[in-house]
DNA sequence: TATTGTTATACTCTATAACTATA
DNA sequence: TATAGTTATAGAGTATAACAATA
């Protein structure tokens, strides 16, 4: 695997980019597991979580809406709204010119669990925060080129 | 949120640093979003994934080291072990210095398939390959550090 | 008596299908 | 008749507690 070669590039520079992008990924995945321990701490789910990272103080999409952004099925939004709602971090609202669709939008509570959630989650490891910026700017530049990467309909 | 400042460090690097650290993490997670669709392909759930991306060719973790890399319940491991048999991807081993423990190790299928999965999980989006080898360097070295100075105990 | 793993059971999360209310 | 969301129900995944085998 060290050895192949691909699009023109050398060996050694595949595997390089390969074994940093696994490290990165790894490390990722790991702010991923010790976030069930801020969960805990905040009394929150994991779907409390997603939900809350969805959702935009100011906005208020339909269920549908979420639905498509979780990829999952209506009913499952249902239940996860009531589980939101209980908690008092988002409401349902009714719309005038239709209605049969339900606004969802997160409560002062909501915003403010919000703040708290995506503060300590996004929270910085200090080792990449003294990365040069000249490093930082050209890896923002790749990730845009990789958000444009991405397919249109991301099922 | 723009103007604050943090170990002496000006508002605006720090800014920046969170800023392609949250792209960071945003990218990972659609990755793992996109995991789904590769996990269809090949007929696996995402407790599948997750047992094979710990196991390791050549070893055999008992259940219970299985059960504190996982961060779950025994009864779990067991249940995920069943699972992972079933589709002949791993065999559970008795050993005969403790007869109570259970041995697991990846079958010749497991292997295959362990690889084929990271093969996929672990592919190089394109722009990431194209940076400076003195960027994917520093890069490197940030995350070693981030290793670093994870907790030793991460329960 | 303590430990490893399993079984019985219950709870959470997710989906499919039938339903209600609007349109 | 079609659409947005809900309810009834079933299945996967996870945990707690009681258990069997072994140490």
């Amino acid at each position: 695997m060290s050895g192949r070669r691909a699009n023109g590039v050398t060996g050694s520079e595949e595997s390089l980019a390969q074994a940093v992008w696994r490290q990165l990924l790894q490390r990722t995945m790991e702010r991923f597991v010790q976030s069930s321990a801020t969960l805990r701490d905040l009394g929150l789910t994991p779907g409390h979580m997603r939900a809350l990272l969805v959702l935009e103080p100011g906005t208020q999409p339909t269920m549908g809406a979420l639905a498509q952004a979780f990829h999952c099925d209506a009913s499952t939004v249902t239940w996860l709204v009531d589980r939101l709602e209980e908690r008092g971090l988002v409401e349902r609202r009714s719309l005038a010119r239709d209605r049969r669709v339900k606004a969802i939008a997160l409560t002062p509570d909501g915003v403010k669990m919000k703040q708290l959630l995506e503060q300590r989650f996004f929270e910085v490891p200090p080792a990449f925060g003294a990365l040069d910026r000249s490093l930082l700017q050209a890896l923002r530049s790749a990730l845009v080129e990789m958000d444009n990467d991405r397919p249109p309909a991301p099922r």
